[in-house]
DNA sequence: CTCCTTCGCGTACCGTTGGTATGTGAAGGT
DNA sequence: ACCTTCACATACCAACGGTACGCGAAGGAG
């Protein structure tokens, strides 16, 4: 079923596709690329793009899914190495930084999509990825009582937001101790949330 | 000198391209506005505007600079109602978090900024209108001894970030004490640098 | 007042882009 | 052996950002 030759290529195709253009979205960013040179790169035709992508907006939308769910992968496989919630939060925070610190990453998840998709649609695909998880982790600590209890949803967005510019800058900064400094003053924050 | 028939002319046809410009922009969008809607709007011609700007998005640069302004503006008038140096930081955090609900500002300053100039160029005019001021005062603070001794970088884009990322979602919270909560979960980040 | 220059802007046009309609040949069922 | 389906190629289009050039009014020089 799902075989055949037929099937192969197409699934050949398709991947390709994906492959060259999150290269492509990546390295010199949506606006900058023409459905030209990704298809020319995927040793294909427009044609053959339109058959597996509605727009290209649509490709960017199956790139974003891609490296949402790579990131959100690796950041919960660290987590779940931990059996302490605290410590898997923190972990988790971790992880997330150095995973955001990909360029490929950043471009794609961080800059391009929530002008492409729209704030909106980028926020509830962030959310079903892995803002739910860092959201379930919180609402988990307060209902310990490790975090005084609070609305969840602020926490989020504020944490959220903050790692997600750290790791951008991150990227650009030079100073070779900038990942622990970083860390440092974001744990500094999440202490600060621990029950007194 | 700066007066005339001409220059007073000019000023005014750039001051309606950019007036018409950024309510479209801010309400659909960069990249779903082309610039014969915006021309059409301005009731002018292509002439006119590649007269003005040497491209869309110098002319995007233009808006977004405007807009900096105001905001910095506000947050730099509130701050310096205050005299201690900790109400200046929490006060101009309020006013950035207020400033940043507006929705033009939302989607030309947050949303479109980072794609349309890329992360670079944003992060230098952030820099340079308002992440600068926040710098400052975390500096100042850590001069007198109100917060702990550490880098001020890291910090800056945390916070930066954190509030950046909350007005977002602010904006589409339907809870209408959402604000006060958010407010409440930054001022418990912002409680934790202090020294203890 | 006259002449010439400059300036602000309009007009006409171009190359490229995302998107579509249609053709084509191989794969797969009957 | 036949027909259908599917994966993809080809050819084309409207719209876009951008450019070259023309034109009329404003402003300085004599």
């Amino acid at each position: 079923m799902t075989d055949g030759a037929r099937a192969r290529r197409r699934e050949q195709t398709r991947r390709t596709l994906l492959r060259e253009s999150r290269r492509l979205f990546a390295s010199r960013g949506y606006g900058a690329v023409g459905l030209a040179e990704i298809v020319d790169a995927a040793a294909v035709t427009k044609g053959a793009l339109y058959h597996h992508f509605d727009s290209k907006t649509d490709l960017f939308r199956a790139i974003l899914e891609q490296v949402q769910q790579e990131v959100a992968q690796k950041v919960a496989a660290t987590a779940q190495a931990h059996d302490d919630p605290w410590e898997q939060l923190t972990a988790g925070c971790r992880a997330f930084l150095a995973a955001s610190s990909d360029p490929d990453v950043q471009q794609i998840m961080l800059i391009d999509a929530p002008a492409v998709l729209g704030w909106a649609e980028w926020r509830a695909m962030d959310e079903s990825a892995s803002a739910h998880h860092l959201a379930e982790a919180l609402s988990t600590l307060i209902a310990q009582g490790t975090i005084a209890p609070q609305p969840v949803e602020p926490l989020t967005h504020l944490l959220s937001g903050a790692m997600n510019e750290a790791a951008l800058w991150l990227a650009t900064a030079t100073d070779p101790n900038a990942l622990a400094a970083t860390w440092a003053a974001l744990s500094q924050m999440l202490e600060a949330l621990r029950h007194r």
